[in-house]
DNA sequence: ACACCAAGCAGCAAT
DNA sequence: ATTGCTGTTTGGTGT
């Protein structure tokens, strides 16, 4: 125990990211209040002292602390407790140790960032591009526009002229984009004194979504989700099979 | 590479939980596409086959795979490729490792799961509880119940006898909070062919939220977050200074 | 399986 | 700092 205390210190201060893993319960206490009963577990320290506890199943963290929380460990006879804080949130995570597996620490050299391809933003640049594709003669005006009532992803005026808002959805578009549509079609009524279309822009849209929506006046356009990522011939690899 | 070939395929065929540092590369082709340039991180691989790639700073895995992957790794030279491949999700991950710093696997042993206090559950039960709360006079009938047009968290009669659907929020009402309430008072018109009331509860209440929620006629009531775990005396611990 | 929704949401951009 | 909104959202619950 002793050892590992000098290490986890040693790596913390180093600003080391560190992974143990150990027998441990977990108490949190912050925006609500949680406990994980005795368990073995993954913790994971990071450089900028965000904390996460992962159990061997699940995509999601258990317990986490944000980035910016103290961390120290205080000794016991047999055991040990990791008590992490963070003041400024008010949250406080306590880790009690009972055994421990293993622990690596290492200073991580990265400054990559994810580039990635595929998203919202262009979903809705792709149909500015390629107006036709929300509906023939459909002439865009702006995209991506933060208003009062909210945020636009595109808007523009249909082959009569009308004034049109286009809510893009990446991939099942269900009632929340319906209300979310609605409230831009008000708000755009409301601040140019004429009548506003709206059409819902997605791949699918649910049952309940689509009454919703032609109760309300609007209009579904099944658009394909937005092109992948361009990748040089050097990046060709084992993906093509 | 062969030790950590070895070592690693010994891990994964064992169900073990594996957390490996390198020096890679990621790419990463499915619901989106993305490319995450050179540099050191941590990758762990689940018993359950998920696997994360986390950067050392941020919350997030900067990539990621769903349990149920297939993870296989291919040797080149002085280098080495972790395939991970989803084929009923049709997600492919690519991590082209250059060096590798340590591995460490182990059987975790954890059937434990998480029990939490103070998620909007526990506010509508709150609410149910003291409608007082609420607004005076307000008889709540029912809650959580699911309708058409969405689910709402509690409903009732004010002291005039009049419908009144209630929307909790934990934190901050917004925009999106507001027309959530806005559907649920309407469809509860529509069915019950009778005036209803909206009131939206929650702690706080954004400046633009509070506007909308006006103009529709809509009340915000002002309630804490709800009440926190209850501890045994057992429990009491280090949170308290 | 699908749909709807909360999340200790996180992270980001714009105000 | 607050607000609004997307997310390779995740995870849970109900139909």
């Amino acid at each position: 125990m002793e050892k590992f205390k000098a290490r986890l210190e040693n790596a913390l201060s180093n600003n080391h990211t560190i992974v143990f893993s150990a027998r441990c319960t977990v108490d949190y206490k912050g925006r609500a209040e949680a406990f994980l009963p005795e368990g073995d577990r993954f913790v994971i320290i990071k450089s900028d002292k965000a904390l996460l506890v992962h159990q061997p199943q699940g995509n999601t963290p258990v317990n986490y602390m944000k980035p910016g929380s103290r961390h120290t460990l205080i000794l016991d006879d047999d055991s040990c407790t990791l008590l992490s804080e963070n003041h400024s949130l008010k949250e406080y995570l306590e880790i009690a140790i009972k055994d421990i597996h293993f622990l690596e620490s290492r200073k991580l050299d990265d400054n990559s960032k994810l580039s990635l391809a595929g998203n919202e933003r262009d979903m809705s640049d792709h149909l500015f591009e390629n107006p036709e594709l929300v509906e023939p003669g459909f002439k865009p005006v702006s995209r991506e526009e933060q208003t009062k009532y909210g945020f636009l992803d595109l808007w523009g005026k249909d082959e009569n002229g009308i004034l049109t808002v286009v809510e893009c959805k990446r991939y099942l578009a269900d009632l929340a984009a319906v209300t979310q549509l609605r409230r831009y079609v008000e708000r755009m009524e409301h601040e140019k004194k004429q009548k506003v279309r709206g059409i819902l822009a997605a791949p699918k849209i649910s049952a309940n979504a689509k009454k919703m929506l032609e109760d309300w006046g609007f209009r579904f356009s099944p658009v394909d989700p937005p092109l992948r990522l361009k990748r040089d011939q050097s990046q060709q690899n084992l993906f093509e099979y």
